[in-house]
DNA sequence: TATAATGGTAAGTATTCAATTACTTACCAA
DNA sequence: TTGGTAAGTAATTGAATACTTACCATTATA
């Protein structure tokens, strides 16, 4: 019967839970992570998550949302702020290293998706990010090979792909060792290998 | 009630459970697999799992150890038929990605073990893993460097770890397609990237 | 200022799942 | 044959966990 501090409009209140959410990804996979570890971290009971959001598996959708909602913006505005196709293709890895170092629950939960083996919202959503990722790589390389800075002959679908897993196995290495910051010492030697790569007549 | 058909001495149980948890993981995430679930997928009783493993987690420690008898030394041996340290990284390449293709139930293993974040004794497994990994690919990279086919320059810190992250990353990405042969058919472009980028000069 | 909606609590329900227990059956060596 | 051990079953236990319900306090509004 302790009367209620915190009374929040819903819409606040989910913004709270699902960065609580992430927040908890940082530290606990997923698959462990119950509303009731959510409720407590935003200083609710287990009950009161229901009133914001109809049921688990909703959050996760949110938060996938929340992702799709950041990142992409985050990585167009980082090709935009670049002169020529390559410089962007560098500014767009680095904005997604430090994303990635900024948020690092969110892969946990990207891979947490990328288990389920049906298609869930959560899974399509995901889906769609990476999709549109890819799209984006793509139209910078493509620039870059309009203008003469890459070779005609690149294999572009090869290259995007291999720039996407760069990212992930970067992720999942700094997964293993427990420290996400330790992606950023190593980017930029792994770029500059992909780099030559990708420039390097075929 | 019904006789029990086949009874098996507990070394070649545990090698069926073994193999059961990892066909089961090619279809489901590792962390809703349940021991009735295996149980049934070896044609026992839940309970009598228990006569073979003192608990769930050693059934998945026991998968890592498999993982750790079986991946380096199809590695090693790959790269032992091939004449020239380049010809021998491509060849542990292949190796992986047949591997995983063969095998697609065992990254999922790895990356769910991944996200636990305290140290078991099953993440300790994959780490030691992944370190006898990339200490054969620094053997290859060296190897190459001092017979002049790779560049005096080269980061072969980066290096290994981005070969790494190419299998890791193309893994993901089949997971999220749903088929694992996908990986098949990206890998040789990928890999002619990476060698363009090991190769060219720093 | 009365009232309805909202956001919260506390207690409960149904279910799932790892692990245990009590007991049975197959196998093997003496 | 027999007795011990290993491998099995069926049933149960106890702990989590997602979600619900009954109720209460605050807030907004008519």
């Amino acid at each position: 019967m302790p009367a209620v501090q915190n009374r929040l409009p819903t819409v606040e209140r989910q913004a709270e839970i699902i960065a609580a959410a992430i927040e908890l990804a940082r530290q606990f996979s997923p698959a462990l992570i119950t509303t009731g570890d959510i409720a407590t971290a935003v200083g609710l009971t287990q009950g009161a998550v229901f009133k914001h959001f109809q049921s688990k598996d909703a959050i996760w959708l949110a938060v996938m949302s929340w992702v799709r909602e950041q990142l992409p913006a985050k990585l167009e505005a980082a090709a935009a702020g670049a002169d020529v196709p390559l410089d962007a293709l560098a500014a767009v890895f680095q904005a997604h290293v430090d994303f990635v170092v900024a948020h690092p629950g969110v892969p946990r939960c990207i891979f947490h998706e990328l288990q389920q083996p049906s298609d869930s919202a959560v899974k399509q959503e995901v889906r769609a990010l990476l999709l549109s990722y890819r799209k984006l790589l793509l139209r910078l390389l493509a620039g870059a090979v309009a203008q003469g800075k890459l070779p005609a002959e690149l294999d572009q679908d090869a290259a995007a792909t291999l720039f996407v897993g760069i990212v992930q196995g970067l992720v999942m290495q700094s997964m293993l060792g427990g420290n996400p910051g330790a992606m950023k010492a190593q980017s930029a030697g792994v770029f500059a290998i992909y780099l030559r790569g990708i420039r390097g007549a075929a």
